[in-house]
DNA sequence: GCTTAAAGTTTTAGACTTGAAGTTTTTCCG
DNA sequence: CGGAAAAACTTCAAGTCTAAAACTTTAAGC
Protein backbone atom coordinates (compact mmCIF):
# COMPACT_ATOMS: atom_id res chain seq x y z
CA UNK A 1 0.00 0.00 0.00
CA UNK A 2 3.07 2.55 0.90
CA UNK A 3 5.31 3.37 -1.43
CA UNK A 4 8.44 4.30 -0.02
CA UNK A 5 9.74 6.41 -2.70
CA UNK A 6 6.55 8.24 -3.20
CA UNK A 7 5.72 9.94 0.42
CA UNK A 8 2.23 10.83 1.52
CA UNK A 9 2.16 14.49 0.76
CA UNK A 10 2.82 13.38 -3.43
CA UNK A 11 0.25 11.00 -3.53
CA UNK A 12 -2.33 12.66 -1.98
CA UNK A 13 -1.36 16.10 -3.97
CA UNK A 14 -2.35 14.39 -7.22
CA UNK A 15 -5.38 12.96 -6.18
CA UNK A 16 -6.56 16.18 -4.74
CA UNK A 17 -5.17 18.10 -8.18
CA UNK A 18 -7.21 15.72 -10.54
CA UNK A 19 -10.05 16.27 -8.18
CA UNK A 20 -9.40 20.42 -8.32
CA UNK A 21 -9.67 19.83 -12.32
CA UNK A 22 -12.44 18.28 -12.49
CA UNK A 23 -14.07 20.77 -10.63
CA UNK A 24 -12.64 23.58 -12.91
CA UNK A 25 -13.57 21.40 -15.69
CA UNK A 26 -17.00 21.51 -14.13
CA UNK A 27 -17.33 24.79 -13.48
CA UNK A 28 -16.33 26.10 -17.06
CA UNK A 29 -18.58 23.95 -18.35
CA UNK A 30 -21.43 24.83 -16.35
CA UNK A 31 -20.42 28.63 -17.48
CA UNK A 32 -20.83 27.88 -20.82
CA UNK A 33 -23.71 25.77 -20.76
CA UNK A 34 -25.57 28.70 -18.57
CA UNK A 35 -24.73 31.15 -21.41
CA UNK A 36 -25.47 29.24 -24.44
CA UNK A 37 -28.56 28.51 -22.43
CA UNK A 38 -29.41 32.54 -21.88
CA UNK A 39 -28.77 32.92 -25.72
CA UNK A 40 -30.61 30.66 -27.15
CA UNK A 41 -33.68 31.28 -24.77
CA UNK A 42 -33.31 35.07 -25.78
CA UNK A 43 -32.14 35.09 -29.09
CA UNK A 44 -34.22 32.08 -30.48
CA UNK A 45 -36.59 31.17 -28.07
CA UNK A 46 -35.17 27.71 -27.46
CA UNK A 47 -33.95 25.78 -24.87
CA UNK A 48 -30.43 23.34 -24.57
CA UNK A 49 -32.05 20.32 -24.97
CA UNK A 50 -34.02 20.81 -27.58
CA UNK A 51 -31.08 22.49 -29.19
CA UNK A 52 -28.88 19.04 -28.69
CA UNK A 53 -31.38 17.21 -30.30
CA UNK A 54 -31.89 19.00 -33.31
CA UNK A 55 -28.19 18.88 -33.49
CA UNK A 56 -28.44 15.10 -33.48
CA UNK A 57 -31.37 14.45 -36.31
CA UNK A 58 -29.84 17.49 -38.02
CA UNK A 59 -26.30 15.17 -38.28
CA UNK A 60 -28.15 11.95 -39.55
CA UNK A 61 -30.45 13.51 -41.79
CA UNK A 62 -31.86 9.96 -42.92
CA UNK A 63 -33.27 9.79 -39.69
CA UNK A 64 -32.36 7.78 -36.26
CA UNK A 65 -33.93 5.70 -33.80
CA UNK A 66 -35.12 6.48 -30.57
CA UNK A 67 -32.66 4.20 -28.79
CA UNK A 68 -29.75 6.27 -30.94
CA UNK A 69 -30.64 9.22 -29.97
CA UNK A 70 -30.61 8.92 -26.45
CA UNK A 71 -27.19 7.12 -26.75
CA UNK A 72 -25.93 9.53 -28.81
CA UNK A 73 -26.65 12.68 -25.94
CA UNK A 74 -25.69 10.49 -23.17
CA UNK A 75 -29.68 11.06 -21.76
CA UNK A 76 -32.31 8.76 -20.52
CA UNK A 77 -34.73 7.14 -23.49
CA UNK A 78 -37.88 8.67 -21.49
CA UNK A 79 -36.25 11.76 -21.90
CA UNK A 80 -35.66 11.94 -25.72
CA UNK A 81 -39.16 10.57 -25.91
CA UNK A 82 -40.39 13.96 -24.02
CA UNK A 83 -37.99 16.39 -26.16
CA UNK A 84 -38.98 14.80 -29.34
CA UNK A 85 -42.57 15.12 -28.47
CA UNK A 86 -42.55 18.58 -27.91
CA UNK A 87 -40.46 18.96 -31.20
CA UNK A 88 -42.99 17.24 -33.09
CA UNK A 89 -45.62 18.89 -32.03
CA UNK A 90 -44.06 22.20 -32.55
CA UNK A 91 -43.72 20.55 -36.12
CA UNK A 92 -39.56 20.74 -36.43
CA UNK A 93 -39.64 16.91 -36.08
CA UNK A 94 -41.36 13.63 -37.38
CA UNK A 95 -41.79 9.69 -36.30
CA UNK A 96 -41.92 7.16 -38.95
CA UNK A 97 -42.54 3.25 -38.24
CA UNK A 98 -39.35 1.58 -39.31
CA UNK A 99 -40.77 -0.94 -42.11
CA UNK A 100 -37.91 -3.58 -41.92
CA UNK A 101 -38.16 -3.84 -37.84
CA UNK A 102 -41.72 -2.84 -36.29
CA UNK A 103 -40.74 -2.02 -32.86
CA UNK A 104 -38.18 0.40 -33.69
CA UNK A 105 -39.40 4.51 -34.88
CA UNK A 106 -37.19 6.29 -37.32
CA UNK A 107 -37.07 10.18 -36.03
CA UNK A 108 -36.19 12.76 -38.50
CA UNK A 109 -36.31 16.81 -38.77
CA UNK A 110 -38.92 18.15 -40.80
CA UNK A 111 -38.17 20.44 -43.28
CA UNK A 112 -38.98 23.40 -41.44
CA UNK A 113 -37.04 21.64 -38.31
CA UNK A 114 -33.66 21.13 -41.02
CA UNK A 115 -34.00 25.07 -42.10
CA UNK A 116 -34.60 25.90 -38.55
CA UNK A 117 -31.60 24.52 -37.29
CA UNK A 118 -29.95 25.47 -40.25
CA UNK A 119 -30.11 29.56 -38.48
CA UNK A 120 -29.59 28.34 -35.08
CA UNK A 121 -26.80 26.32 -35.81
CA UNK A 122 -24.73 29.11 -37.22
CA UNK A 123 -25.46 31.45 -34.56
CA UNK A 124 -24.58 28.94 -32.10
CA UNK A 125 -21.49 28.40 -33.54
CA UNK A 126 -20.63 31.65 -33.63
CA UNK A 127 -21.48 32.27 -29.60
CA UNK A 128 -19.34 28.94 -29.01
CA UNK A 129 -16.11 30.80 -30.96
CA UNK A 130 -16.92 34.22 -28.93
CA UNK A 131 -17.29 32.36 -25.67
CA UNK A 132 -13.58 30.81 -26.16
CA UNK A 133 -11.80 33.11 -28.25
CA UNK A 134 -9.55 33.56 -25.15
CA UNK A 135 -8.07 30.13 -26.03
CA UNK A 136 -5.74 29.73 -29.14
CA UNK A 137 -4.62 27.19 -31.71
CA UNK A 138 -2.74 25.80 -29.77
CA UNK A 139 -4.54 25.66 -26.74
CA UNK A 140 -7.34 23.91 -28.96
CA UNK A 141 -4.94 21.55 -29.76
CA UNK A 142 -3.75 20.79 -26.12
CA UNK A 143 -7.59 20.37 -25.20
CA UNK A 144 -8.96 18.22 -27.64
CA UNK A 145 -5.97 15.70 -27.31
CA UNK A 146 -6.28 15.68 -23.40
CA UNK A 147 -9.92 15.75 -23.41
CA UNK A 148 -9.75 12.61 -26.01
CA UNK A 149 -7.50 10.64 -23.82
CA UNK A 150 -9.44 11.12 -20.94
CA UNK A 151 -12.32 9.76 -22.95
CA UNK A 152 -10.56 6.86 -23.95
CA UNK A 153 -9.65 5.78 -21.04
CA UNK A 154 -13.06 5.50 -20.11
CA UNK A 155 -14.36 3.41 -22.59
CA UNK A 156 -11.67 1.03 -22.28
CA UNK A 157 -12.47 0.15 -18.99
CA UNK A 158 -16.03 0.05 -19.75
CA UNK A 159 -14.69 -3.25 -22.29
CA UNK A 160 -12.82 -4.83 -20.04
CA UNK A 161 -15.00 -4.36 -17.26
CA UNK B 1 -14.36 41.28 -44.00
CA UNK B 2 -12.24 39.08 -46.14
CA UNK B 3 -8.03 39.27 -44.75
CA UNK B 4 -6.36 37.93 -47.87
CA UNK B 5 -3.89 36.79 -45.22
CA UNK B 6 -5.80 34.11 -43.87
CA UNK B 7 -7.55 32.02 -46.49
CA UNK B 8 -11.63 31.18 -45.55
CA UNK B 9 -10.51 27.48 -44.67
CA UNK B 10 -8.07 28.53 -41.73
CA UNK B 11 -11.12 31.20 -40.49
CA UNK B 12 -13.43 29.04 -40.81
CA UNK B 13 -11.41 25.96 -39.47
CA UNK B 14 -10.23 27.45 -35.86
CA UNK B 15 -13.69 28.65 -35.63
CA UNK B 16 -15.16 24.74 -36.09
CA UNK B 17 -12.21 23.55 -34.11
CA UNK B 18 -13.42 25.57 -31.20
CA UNK B 19 -17.03 23.80 -31.66
CA UNK B 20 -15.19 20.46 -31.84
CA UNK B 21 -13.63 21.25 -28.94
CA UNK B 22 -16.55 22.73 -26.89
CA UNK B 23 -18.52 19.61 -27.97
CA UNK B 24 -15.74 17.42 -26.61
CA UNK B 25 -15.98 19.06 -23.69
CA UNK B 26 -18.75 19.11 -22.95
CA UNK B 27 -19.06 14.97 -23.92
CA UNK B 28 -16.29 14.26 -21.33
CA UNK B 29 -18.04 16.43 -18.42
CA UNK B 30 -20.94 14.47 -19.41
CA UNK B 31 -19.87 11.39 -19.15
CA UNK B 32 -17.98 12.18 -16.15
CA UNK B 33 -21.35 13.46 -14.49
CA UNK B 34 -23.39 10.56 -15.14
CA UNK B 35 -20.83 8.56 -13.84
CA UNK B 36 -20.64 9.85 -10.40
CA UNK B 37 -24.26 10.64 -10.38
CA UNK B 38 -24.54 6.77 -10.82
CA UNK B 39 -22.13 5.95 -8.22
CA UNK B 40 -23.65 8.34 -6.20
CA UNK B 41 -26.76 6.61 -6.15
CA UNK B 42 -26.01 3.72 -5.74
CA UNK B 43 -23.49 3.61 -2.98
CA UNK B 44 -24.70 6.41 -1.00
CA UNK B 45 -27.86 6.58 -1.90
CA UNK B 46 -28.10 10.59 -3.19
CA UNK B 47 -27.76 12.87 -5.88
CA UNK B 48 -25.22 14.87 -7.70
CA UNK B 49 -27.30 18.53 -6.82
CA UNK B 50 -27.72 17.12 -3.29
CA UNK B 51 -24.22 16.61 -2.93
CA UNK B 52 -23.20 19.80 -4.49
CA UNK B 53 -25.35 21.51 -2.28
CA UNK B 54 -23.24 19.87 0.56
CA UNK B 55 -19.44 19.85 -1.06
CA UNK B 56 -20.29 24.41 -0.94
CA UNK B 57 -21.84 24.00 2.58
CA UNK B 58 -18.90 22.19 3.73
CA UNK B 59 -16.25 24.30 2.21
CA UNK B 60 -17.79 27.24 4.42
CA UNK B 61 -18.73 25.72 7.92
CA UNK B 62 -19.78 28.31 9.31
CA UNK B 63 -22.83 28.81 7.32
CA UNK B 64 -24.01 31.40 3.85
CA UNK B 65 -26.51 32.84 2.54
CA UNK B 66 -28.85 31.28 -0.01
CA UNK B 67 -28.06 33.44 -2.62
CA UNK B 68 -24.00 32.93 -1.63
CA UNK B 69 -24.79 29.42 -2.37
CA UNK B 70 -26.96 29.50 -5.48
CA UNK B 71 -23.90 31.73 -7.22
CA UNK B 72 -21.27 29.08 -6.01
CA UNK B 73 -23.24 26.54 -7.54
CA UNK B 74 -24.15 28.65 -10.92
CA UNK B 75 -27.98 27.79 -10.21
CA UNK B 76 -31.09 29.82 -9.70
CA UNK B 77 -32.08 30.85 -6.41
CA UNK B 78 -35.37 28.73 -6.50
CA UNK B 79 -33.26 25.80 -7.35
CA UNK B 80 -31.31 26.42 -4.64
CA UNK B 81 -34.21 27.00 -2.19
CA UNK B 82 -35.77 23.15 -3.12
CA UNK B 83 -32.31 21.19 -3.11
CA UNK B 84 -31.93 23.06 0.53
CA UNK B 85 -35.61 22.39 1.72
CA UNK B 86 -35.06 19.06 0.71
CA UNK B 87 -31.29 18.64 2.68
CA UNK B 88 -33.48 20.26 5.82
CA UNK B 89 -36.59 17.55 5.81
CA UNK B 90 -33.52 14.95 5.75
CA UNK B 91 -31.81 16.45 9.16
CA UNK B 92 -28.77 17.59 6.74
CA UNK B 93 -28.75 21.06 6.51
CA UNK B 94 -30.33 23.93 8.91
CA UNK B 95 -31.87 27.28 8.32
CA UNK B 96 -31.21 30.05 10.71
CA UNK B 97 -32.59 33.73 10.32
CA UNK B 98 -30.21 36.30 10.31
CA UNK B 99 -29.64 39.04 13.21
CA UNK B 100 -28.54 41.18 11.27
CA UNK B 101 -30.43 41.16 8.25
CA UNK B 102 -34.38 39.87 8.49
CA UNK B 103 -34.29 39.32 4.56
CA UNK B 104 -31.48 36.71 4.63
CA UNK B 105 -31.49 33.45 5.63
CA UNK B 106 -27.97 31.41 6.68
CA UNK B 107 -27.94 27.65 5.75
CA UNK B 108 -25.51 25.26 7.34
CA UNK B 109 -24.77 21.54 7.10
CA UNK B 110 -25.68 19.86 11.05
CA UNK B 111 -23.87 17.84 12.77
CA UNK B 112 -25.42 14.34 10.76
CA UNK B 113 -24.75 16.73 7.65
CA UNK B 114 -21.06 17.23 8.19
CA UNK B 115 -20.37 13.45 9.24
CA UNK B 116 -22.31 12.45 6.60
CA UNK B 117 -20.75 14.63 3.84
CA UNK B 118 -17.18 13.44 5.09
CA UNK B 119 -17.70 9.96 3.71
CA UNK B 120 -19.05 11.03 1.37
CA UNK B 121 -16.43 13.57 -0.04
CA UNK B 122 -13.63 10.44 0.77
CA UNK B 123 -15.25 8.33 -1.62
CA UNK B 124 -15.99 10.99 -4.28
CA UNK B 125 -12.66 12.00 -4.75
CA UNK B 126 -11.58 8.24 -4.56
CA UNK B 127 -13.62 8.12 -7.06
CA UNK B 128 -12.67 11.29 -9.44
CA UNK B 129 -9.05 9.99 -9.19
CA UNK B 130 -10.25 6.82 -11.07
CA UNK B 131 -12.19 8.07 -13.61
CA UNK B 132 -8.96 10.73 -14.39
CA UNK B 133 -6.36 8.28 -13.68
CA UNK B 134 -5.62 8.39 -17.51
CA UNK B 135 -4.77 12.13 -17.44
CA UNK B 136 -1.00 12.18 -15.97
CA UNK B 137 0.07 15.18 -13.75
CA UNK B 138 1.63 17.39 -16.61
CA UNK B 139 -1.76 16.94 -18.49
CA UNK B 140 -3.36 18.01 -15.44
CA UNK B 141 -1.56 21.00 -15.01
CA UNK B 142 -1.61 21.50 -19.02
CA UNK B 143 -5.78 21.31 -18.43
CA UNK B 144 -6.23 23.41 -15.86
CA UNK B 145 -3.92 26.45 -16.91
CA UNK B 146 -6.17 26.12 -20.21
CA UNK B 147 -9.13 26.50 -18.33
CA UNK B 148 -8.16 28.97 -16.48
CA UNK B 149 -7.26 31.35 -19.07
CA UNK B 150 -11.00 30.33 -20.93
CA UNK B 151 -12.27 31.49 -17.65
CA UNK B 152 -10.27 34.42 -17.04
CA UNK B 153 -11.44 35.53 -20.31
CA UNK B 154 -15.28 35.06 -19.65
CA UNK B 155 -15.14 37.37 -16.60
CA UNK B 156 -12.85 39.83 -17.90
CA UNK B 157 -16.07 39.88 -20.37
CA UNK B 158 -18.41 40.46 -17.87
CA UNK B 159 -16.68 42.78 -16.39
CA UNK B 160 -16.77 45.37 -19.14
CA UNK B 161 -19.99 44.14 -20.92
C1' DG C 1 -48.68 -23.16 -30.76
C1' DC C 2 -46.63 -21.69 -26.28
C1' DT C 3 -43.23 -19.81 -23.42
C1' DT C 4 -39.43 -17.10 -22.77
C1' DA C 5 -36.23 -13.82 -23.94
C1' DA C 6 -34.73 -9.71 -26.40
C1' DA C 7 -35.09 -5.01 -28.27
C1' DG C 8 -37.35 -0.92 -28.13
C1' DT C 9 -40.62 2.55 -26.56
C1' DT C 10 -43.66 4.71 -23.28
C1' DT C 11 -45.24 5.72 -18.75
C1' DT C 12 -44.71 6.94 -13.96
C1' DA C 13 -42.88 9.07 -9.91
C1' DG C 14 -39.92 12.05 -8.20
C1' DA C 15 -36.12 15.24 -8.36
C1' DC C 16 -34.03 19.11 -10.63
C1' DT C 17 -34.01 23.49 -13.17
C1' DT C 18 -35.17 27.90 -14.85
C1' DG C 19 -37.47 32.42 -15.21
C1' DA C 20 -40.91 35.13 -13.50
C1' DA C 21 -43.82 36.80 -10.00
C1' DG C 22 -44.60 37.78 -5.21
C1' DT C 23 -43.30 38.86 -0.12
C1' DT C 24 -40.60 40.97 3.19
C1' DT C 25 -36.90 43.84 4.48
C1' DT C 26 -33.32 47.11 3.70
C1' DT C 27 -31.16 50.97 1.45
C1' DC C 28 -31.09 55.12 -0.95
C1' DC C 29 -32.31 59.70 -1.62
C1' DG C 30 -35.03 63.76 -1.52
C1' DC D 1 -39.40 61.14 7.78
C1' DG D 2 -41.37 58.82 3.53
C1' DG D 3 -41.50 56.74 -0.84
C1' DA D 4 -38.89 54.41 -4.56
C1' DA D 5 -35.69 51.09 -5.65
C1' DA D 6 -33.04 47.22 -4.64
C1' DA D 7 -32.03 42.92 -2.41
C1' DA D 8 -32.95 38.25 -0.32
C1' DC D 9 -35.73 34.74 -0.40
C1' DT D 10 -39.82 31.87 -1.62
C1' DT D 11 -43.36 30.28 -4.59
C1' DC D 12 -45.13 28.97 -8.98
C1' DA D 13 -45.58 27.12 -13.75
C1' DA D 14 -43.43 24.84 -17.22
C1' DG D 15 -39.99 22.15 -18.90
C1' DT D 16 -36.09 18.89 -18.28
C1' DC D 17 -34.16 14.79 -16.53
C1' DT D 18 -33.51 10.15 -14.40
C1' DA D 19 -34.55 5.41 -13.03
C1' DA D 20 -37.58 1.91 -12.99
C1' DA D 21 -41.71 -0.29 -14.31
C1' DA D 22 -44.96 -1.40 -17.88
C1' DC D 23 -45.98 -2.27 -22.41
C1' DT D 24 -45.38 -3.73 -27.47
C1' DT D 25 -43.38 -6.20 -30.96
C1' DT D 26 -40.33 -9.58 -32.59
C1' DA D 27 -37.32 -13.60 -32.22
C1' DA D 28 -35.91 -18.10 -30.35
C1' DG D 29 -36.53 -22.53 -28.19
C1' DC D 30 -39.35 -26.35 -27.35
Amino acid sequence: MTDPAKPDATRSSLSKRRLKTWIRLLGVTRRAENHLREFLRVNHDTTLPRFDVMAALWRRRDGMTMTELSRALLVSNGNATAVVDRLEKDGLARRTPSVSDRRTIHVALTDEGLRQFEGLAADHEREVDALFAGLSDADLESLSDILRRALEKRETERDSG
